[in-house]
RNA sequence: UGGCCUAUGGUGUAACUGGUAACACGUUGGUUUUUGGUACCAAAGAGUCUAGGUUCGAGACCUAGUGGGCCAACCA
């Protein structure tokens, strides 16, 4: 048992519930179900943590179904690239399934539903049917061909999966009722026909079935417990038990377990998109090169960008689970990966924007290789070395000619620490015509241990390699651009969210592979990108380091002097109700503690406190405890007792807790 | 002329049976530091949308209101 057991999201609790309410744990089992006709984004994580979080922590089998029931816009394609992003976060799936597995018996389960004239035939144009169909406000009416007889409705379903009739001539829909205030209960439609080749099945079929009487039955098929899924289908859990429950009539010997739908609020994440049909947008015009596009919110797009499947992981974590709609702060996100990569990232020097450093002590033809540690975060990480010579670049805004006191780089008279090297004094600047500083002469001490305030980043300008840097920014100028109805998502797009520079990185960056993760120090976090070439890297810039010199330069606000309100000082009463509350929670030997104070505290208590107390409904066994140690004490210091008190403690010698029994034993 | 969901610091999530709000990010200070990073310490910031009600006691339960979201695809 541990200590502090860590509180549950509403699906956790609705798990534990069930747990104990009888259902065997053996019997959990969840599922991941993708529509295979888009790349899965940051949003997809949320589920997938959710449903094979849930998975890991119960010992569960968890499935990845893909929802392959539209023809039209699936593809092979997207089936690879979701198998290989759940992979890549680190998820195992118990079966790789697909709903078209079960057409035939989902055909079979639907001619059992027309037997029973719980379906029928619909012959009708899809117009007349959303006509009849009425509006949330609205209720429906039934249309013409509803009371079809069974023999009927039977000849047509069939002569529909024979490819008798073309697009659009006959549905198959659900007999429920026009009148529903829920829409989705208004005869949904449970089969179209639609004369497409299928990435599975092919030309088999050619009659498909629907999401909702596909999914749920799917669910139902598979044995899943908890069919868990975004707040979006709430609307469509009566629909769900519509079909379960219908269903279960014909299949309850081979499958006992009814699935349960439960819905949670998706992942929004500031100053982006979720929406895949957006995102093909985005892919399709060229704002963004691909679904992989660093700037993108895939997963795909993550991971060459540099993310960490742990930091994904991480972020999903502290999202939390609940059913409010809700925007996470990309500095959250920006947070779990910084918190990852400073533990496992190499530490190397790049400049980005370069200015020249002439050490006019330093000998013209010298070098030298100077030892460099590689993670101070690791110590597995080992050292390196780093060529130092006469001339080396600097960042640009580490230098300004006069600076104040606060300015910890480089000025005119100043000194500051080449960091794994030297200390420097700058002595004078070079400029050109334009008054540009081209460089800065400096002289250098070979005195390290000497304090100085500022440690600079540099490379050794004859020994540097070129590369070429991508900076990201976000692709959004606005923190929720999808959500104004007025505005298109498109108009908010960031013109500047793709910077290519080119800096100059420490020699020992030659060999570096793709996907290697490196800290630039004082800069960043940098992956070496899928484009980089041994004579031509190419660097991903992941996430900034966290800098808070940046953030001086807008003026400090003022601070509002509130003073600490005096906390009055809390009635023992209150305190030991407060004890109470989790008293039967505890391990003995903590019990016996929160005992010995709440007897102590009882001391600073007054009868006229304690009475109401007694009042305390009976399930809350911790606080009646709590309330008759407390009495006790009260007994034992001169109250007198009377009709309350012996009616209370009548009640705690009945009551079934053996707590309570034993604690008002002696009385 | 409806139905369903939802409302807790700037953001997100907690608060188990009703017992007077916690954690994380962010923010602000400080300590350490050969990264203005990391680590560590501290502080500010909500009395839980509003109004009634039940109760000795409500963030939690009930009713109404208000704000937000979802529902009218032969999409999932």
């Amino acid at each position: 048992m541990s200590e502090d057991k860590k509180s549950l999201n509403f699906i956790e609790h609705i798990i534990e519930e069930d747990l104990e309410n009888g259902l065997s744990s053996d019997k959990l089992r969840f599922r991941f179900p993708p529509e295979p006709n888009g790349y899965l984004h940051i949003g997809h994580t949320k589920a997938i943590g959710i449903s094979f979080g849930l998975g890991e922590s119960y010992n569960a089998p968890v499935n990845l179904r893909f929802d392959d029931t539209n023809p039209a816009k699936e593809e092979q394609e997207y089936v690879d690239a979701i198998k290989r992003d759940i992979s890549w976060l680190g998820y195992k799936w118990a079966n790789e399934l697909y709903s078209s597995d079960y057409f035939q018996k989902l055909y079979d389960w639907a001619v059992l539903l027309i037997k029973d004239g719980k379906a029928y035939v619909d012959s009708q144009s899809s117009e007349a049917m959303a006509e009849q169909k009425g509006t949330p406000t609205q209720p429906g009416v039934e249309g013409p061909y509803r009371n079809r007889s069974v023999e009927e409705n039977l000849d047509l379903f069939e002569r529909m999966k024979n490819g008798e009739f073309d697009e659009g001539e006959h549905i198959l829909r659900a007999k429920i009722d026009m009148q529903h205030p829920n829409m989705l209960m208004r005869d949904p439609l449970m089969y179209r026909i639609l004369k497409k080749s299928h990435h599975r099945t092919g030309n088999e079929w050619c009659i498909y079935p629907m999401y909702d009487w596909t999914h749920g039955e799917s669910d139902y098929i598979e044995q899943v417990s908890h069919s868990l899924c975004s707040l979006e289908f709430k609307p469509h859990r009566p629909l769900y038990d519509w079909f379960k429950h219908n269903v279960y009539d014909y299949a309850k010997e081979d499958l006992p377990m009814l699935p349960k739908q439960r819905e949670f609020a998706r992942l929004n994440l500031s100053y982006t998109i979720m929406s895949k049909r957006k995102l093909l947008k985005l892919v399709e015009d060229g704002i963004v090169n691909g679904w992989d596009d660093p700037r993108m919110p895939t997963i795909s797009g993550l991971r060459r960008r540099g993310y960490t499947p742990e930091s994904i992981k991480l972020f999903i974590e502290k999202v939390g689970v609940a059913k409010r709609e809700n925007v996470i702060d990309v500095s959250l996100l920006e947070f779990c990966i910084r918190e990852d990569l400073n533990k496992s990232a190499n530490r190397v020097m790049a400049v980005l924007d370069p200015v020249k450093v002439v050490i006019t002590n330093y000998p013209e033809d010298k070098e030298e290789w100077l030892e460099a540690e590689n993670n101070q975060e690791d110590e597995s990480a080992g050292y390196r070395k780093v060529p130092f010579s006469r001339e080396i670049y600097i960042e640009r805004e580490d230098f300004k000619e006069e600076a104040g006191k606060k300015f910890f780089r480089l000025q005119l008279g100043g000194e500051v620490r080449l960091k794994n090297a030297y200390i420097i004094k700058a002595e004078s600047v070079v400029k050109d015509e334009n008054g540009i500083i081209t460089e800065i002469h400096c002289t250098y001490s070979e005195d390290t241990e000497k304090k100085v305030k500022g440690t600079l980043h540099w490379v050794s300008i004859k020994h540097a390699i070129k590369a070429e840097v991508r900076e990201y920014d976000r692709l959004f100028m606005n923190e929720s651009p999808d959500a104004h109805k007025d505005k298109d998502f498109m108009e908010f797009i960031n013109p500047n969210s793709l910077k290519i520079i080119t800096g100059y990185v420490e020699p020992s960056l030659k060999d570096a592979e793709i996907g290697e993760r490196f800290q630039f120090q004082r800069i960043g976090y940098f992956n070496v990108d899928d484009d980089s070439k041994s004579d031509k890297l190419v660097f991903n810039k992941t996430v900034g380091l966290r800098d808070s010199w940046a953030k001086q330069k807008p003026k400090p606000k003022q601070t509002n002097q509130n003073k600490p309100k005096q906390q009055p000082k809390r009635p023992a009463i209150s305190i030991i109700q407060q004890l109470g509350k989790k008293y039967t929670n505890l391990p003995e030997e903590k019990q016996l503690r929160t005992k010995a104070e709440i007897q102590e505290l009882a001391k600073k208590v007054s009868y006229e406190e304690l009475e109401p107390w007694f009042g305390t409904a009976m399930k809350k066994v911790g606080t009646r405890i709590a309330t008759l140690i407390t009495l006790k004490v009260l007994l034992n210091t001169g109250q007198k007792r009377n009709d309350a008190i012996n009616e209370f403690i009548q009640k705690c010698k009945d009551d079934k807790n053996d707590l309570l029994v034993k604690e008002s034993a002696d009385l």
